[in-house]
DNA sequence: GAATAATACTTGCAAATCGCAAATATTACA
DNA sequence: TGTAATATTTGCGATTTGCAAGTATTATTC
């Protein structure tokens, strides 16, 4: 007999220990957060820092000093943007994409071997109860947007 | 047409911003890692130090200091374990488990208020395929346990 | 069109957090 | 009894954090 919170509590601190264990790509050690911001680089349309800053719910200083550590590790690049020039587009270098397309690989397998215990039925209700779930977050303007801090 | 990946991190990402802005009751301000902390010292039975260490998947010696400041702030209680000197059981003072219950009824709100833009078929729905994906993470010897580190 | 406000980003700084290594104290094992 | 294993704490240096303040650029307002 578990509350509501107590179903959504071990579910993402069981998805976040997945998430630690990804940092290691060929030489490179990355860290959680860094891994994110990968993520989210690959994933958008040409973002700007503070657009990735807010997806992730980052302060924008620690985030400029996450994005100026990838760019010295050659994983990230920043171009000015022509239109404003107080903006930085964010790219990822070849080097960068090579270790957010391992990450996401090897996330996407664990999350098939997590599922091979369900069956095909089981598996479709689970993914679109999740969709269902981000929708109606997306929906809730009370919560679940980018935190104030 | 998303990845399962991406469902996931959207879905634990909001989650996450949901359970960030928790963190002020009454007086008293924690962090969230503080808590979690708080949360899981509530709902298992007479823990030890280790123990929730290890639910939480976080480094002892990072715990121990934490563990130390929730004491000073008189939320937590450290008892000798009679049967065993070497351990210390965790329990919350009446403020931390005012402080923890705060925060609970707060976090069920915001969920109750995630479902109300369902109907109750697909609440339930929910509801259950998140409970087996808890149980085919519990199953998958692979992942999804407390990391390395 | 000059003054002012707003935005994007960076840097200084001090506090919090982190995890490894090593220490202590206790218990389990041989 | 001696040795190994376990639970917890402390030293320490590295990393991360976020606020306040700074620079540079663009938008607004009169």
């Amino acid at each position: 007999m578990s509350t509501t919170r107590e179903l959504f509590q071990t579910m993402t601190r069981r998805f976040g220990f997945l998430n630690k264990n990804c940092c290691t790509v060929g030489g490179v050690d990355i860290s959680l957060t860094q891994s994110h911001i990968l993520y989210e680089i690959d994933r958008q349309h040409n973002p700007s820092m503070q657009q990735i800053a807010d997806t992730l719910g980052m302060d924008i200083t620690t985030f400029s000093r996450q994005i100026g550590t990838l760019v010295k590790m050659k994983l990230v690049k920043k171009t000015p943007s022509p239109e404003d020039r107080r903006v930085y587009i964010l790219s990822l270098t070849t080097e960068g994409k090579f270790v957010a397309t391992t990450i996401d690989t090897e996330m996407n397998n664990n999350l098939d071997e997590i599922f091979s215990h369900m069956n095909d039925f089981e598996k479709e209700t689970v993914l679109r109860s999740i969709q269902l779930l981000n929708e109606s977050m997306a929906k809730s303007s009370k919560c679940c947007t980018t935190p104030i801090g």
